[in-house]
DNA sequence: AAGAATCACAACCGCCGCTAA
DNA sequence: GTTAGCGGCGGTTGTGATTCT
């Protein structure tokens, strides 16, 4: 029986000769040369074949995560990042499941972008990301947002088709329904849709954002703890004014989570 | 300019399920 | 039925890069 529960350090002479830690480019040279010439799979023997000292766990995870000719690099698209909070809200830390339809990423790709952003955001306002709290400014907030965003990004760009699930599946009009996106198997963005990526926006406030939070504070009415977050459908359904006033105010000042935490503190605030 | 803090992500670890012997 | 070995998965850590003070 495979040895479990190992303890660090308590390695057999020959584990000891195994490499570990950043792979080197001649490494990754080995691991593909033998891949292109034998195939995938069986990564134990592979990895004693190729004659890399590696594990062959670690020859998998360098091969499915870095190194396989398709995997896509770079910023998590919109798209990307609506579709796995869609996800994610279904199918929970599902991660290999869930990058078995970001065609190109990786299920720890995914994995880090939801502990380094997602979790931050939830800290940020916080909640346990797992909490209803923070699930419900997901659902009616922030992916609502990403859909208008993508939107926009698609209207803007050209009059080419919409990318599939941005196009007709999360109508801001469906009462605050927000199923499954349609085709979502088949929405890979393209280098052509996938230009708005990810903001790398400070979390900080500037003006024209304390302007917009104004604008909209003066249009959200929080009636005290008998309303939730979740209010927020109607004005997303309704496209109320205040909607085309935070667009106004320029691509950085788009709703954000920062938003999240300002609702989040209008809401205590009137407690 | 420099040190501290934070972020992003590659890589590792341990557990579990499957399968062949 | 049991055991050994492997692959896959989710959680966690280490570290270089970047931002902040």
């Amino acid at each position: 029986m495979e040895q479990r529960g190992k303890v660090r350090g308590d390695y057999s002479e020959e584990e000891m000769d195994l490499r570990r830690g950043p792979w080197t480019a001649e490494e990754d040279f080995t691991l593909i040369n033998y891949i292109a010439h034998h195939g995938e799979g069986r990564w134990n023997s592979l990895a004693r074949c190729a004659g890399l000292k590696r594990t062959g766990k670690s020859c998998r995870l360098r091969w499915l995560n870095y190194l396989r000719p398709d995997v896509r690099r770079g910023n998590i698209t919109l798209e990307e990042q609506l579709l796995i909070l869609e996800l994610h809200s279904r199918w929970g830390n599902r991660w290999s499941k869930i990058a078995q339809h970001l065609p190109g990423r990786t299920d720890n790709e995914i994995k880090n972008y939801w502990r380094t952003r997602v979790q931050k955001h939830a800290k940020q306002l916080k909640c346990d990301v797992n909490s209803k709290q923070f699930k419900d400014a997901m659902r009616y907030l922030w992916m609502p947002r990403l859909v208008e965003r993508i939107q926009a990004a698609s209207a803007s760009a050209t009059a080419a088709p919409l990318p599939s699930y941005a196009s007709g599946s999360y109508h801001l009009a469906d009462s605050g329904s927000f199923g499954q996106p349609q085709n979502m198997v088949n929405s890979q963005p393209t280098p052509e849709n996938s230009s708005a990526t990810v903001s790398a926006s400070s979390d900080s406030l500037n003006h024209n954002q304390e302007q917009c939070y104004a604008a909209a504070a003066d249009q959200i009415s929080y009636g005290g703890d008998q309303q939730s977050m979740t209010n927020q459908i109607d004005y997303f359904n309704q496209g109320l004014d205040f909607n085309s006033q935070w667009m106004d105010c320029g691509e950085d000042n788009l709703w954000d989570v920062d938003d999240m935490l300002f609702l989040q503190n209008q809401f205590n605030s009137n407690v």
